[in-house]
DNA sequence: CCCAGTAAGGTACTGAACGTACCTTAAGCA
DNA sequence: TGCTTAAGGTACGTTCAGTACCTTACTGGG
């Protein structure tokens, strides 16, 4: 029991956000239940209705919590060993059950285009930051041109990643797959950009 | 009315599938219910639980009709717009129905490693060979290296692509985005190759 | 030509879960 | 101390997956 005291605005909105979260890593969104999320933040869906207006708003809210672990990207003196580094802390960190998790909420959220940008949002921004400083040490190192830091390139392994444990059933990324993906397409192409492509 | 004939077997069957692979296309995954596609086939739940365990097996199954699509390589004589075709057909055909339900899919089948397997020879081995038979003409005209020919490499395009249609809401792909990387990636990526990254 | 066996149609039901209504009870504030 | 606001509690209505069980038509073998 909660003892006497009855929680009240933000601090009952955490705990529900808290409760969700947790639900998500655990179940997955396929998983997360209002009655669920109630149960477990110790209150009753009204209080969650009264904050988010359906299961899909609450989820994005969560998933926000969720991956909000800042990335600050990797700094071991060497491209492909920086590269690495990312793109193998984002396996760990977040694959497995962020997989799952993206998965549902993306299914969830289709019809609903401001949600669905709240969680573009979510990875879409977040990871060009720490992709732009990182090969821009790379750059002042000489180990690649500055054309590397157009954003659809500074991006690409993680999309692969991405895409790889978006289509892919449980579990993580195996990491011969991750080295892979950094010496077979990321390294090449950014070792290889001498003069840009065609428009544009 | 049917007649007096009773469908049994394959040709109900079939039915079964048009009909689910209509609502599929129409609501996507989220709004194929089981009872509406057993009025649509002009039958009932019981004959579609006879044939498919659960509502996403019978998805699967019904995706495996829309993704049916042949998609021959283009042959247009250069890499740059045998790329750009085989792109934009994937784009206009499929990505517009397909991310939805493919997202829809992918979700549902999370925690079904076999349907999930289904699911991913579906993209993953499907768009491997055409990519494959496209740049070995590529290859063979000296527009790019032998080293080009790896599947990893091979389907970086579509892999971007797809990553695009699945992150992102209804409506397809710009074409600025199909254009960007092909010029940005996969052509700097499969000109640039010289020498294979590291371990292996 | 009839008659079993099999498959399809029909209908009703359970159970899970979203979302809502409505009332009661505690917190905070003037 | 009393008033407003928010939280707790509970019980619904609804949709939909999946199941049970019976009735009805088709098909092929004797």
């Amino acid at each position: 029991m909660e003892g006497a005291t009855r929680r009240r605005g933000a601090a009952l909105e955490q705990a529900i956000l808290r409760a969700a979260a947790d639900e998500l890593t655990e179940s997955g969104y396929a998983g997360l239940t209002m009655d669920r999320v109630a149960r477990r933040a110790g209150t009753n869906k009204n209080a969650i209705y009264r904050r988010w207006p359906n299961r899909a708003s609450l989820g994005v809210a969560a998933y926000r919590q969720l991956a909000e672990v800042e990335l600050r990207p990797p700094d071991t003196g060497a491209l492909r060993t920086d590269v690495l580094t990312m793109l193998r802390r984002i396996n760990s960190d977040q694959s497995s059950p962020r997989g799952d998790v993206l998965r549902g909420l993306l299914a969830a959220v289709n019809d609903e285009p401001e949600l669905m940008a709240q969680l573009q949002s979510q990875f879409t921004d977040g990871g060009a930051g720490a992709w732009l400083t990182l090969l821009g040490r790379a750059v002042a190192r000489g180990e690649t041109s500055p054309e590397a830091l157009h954003p659809r390139v500074a991006t690409v392994a993680m999309a692969l990643l991405r895409n790889e444990y978006m289509t892919r059933g449980l579990a993580t990324v195996p990491d011969t797959t991750i080295v892979e993906i950094v010496d077979e397409v990321f390294l090449p192409l950014l070792k290889g950009r001498e003069r840009p492509g065609g428009s544009r």
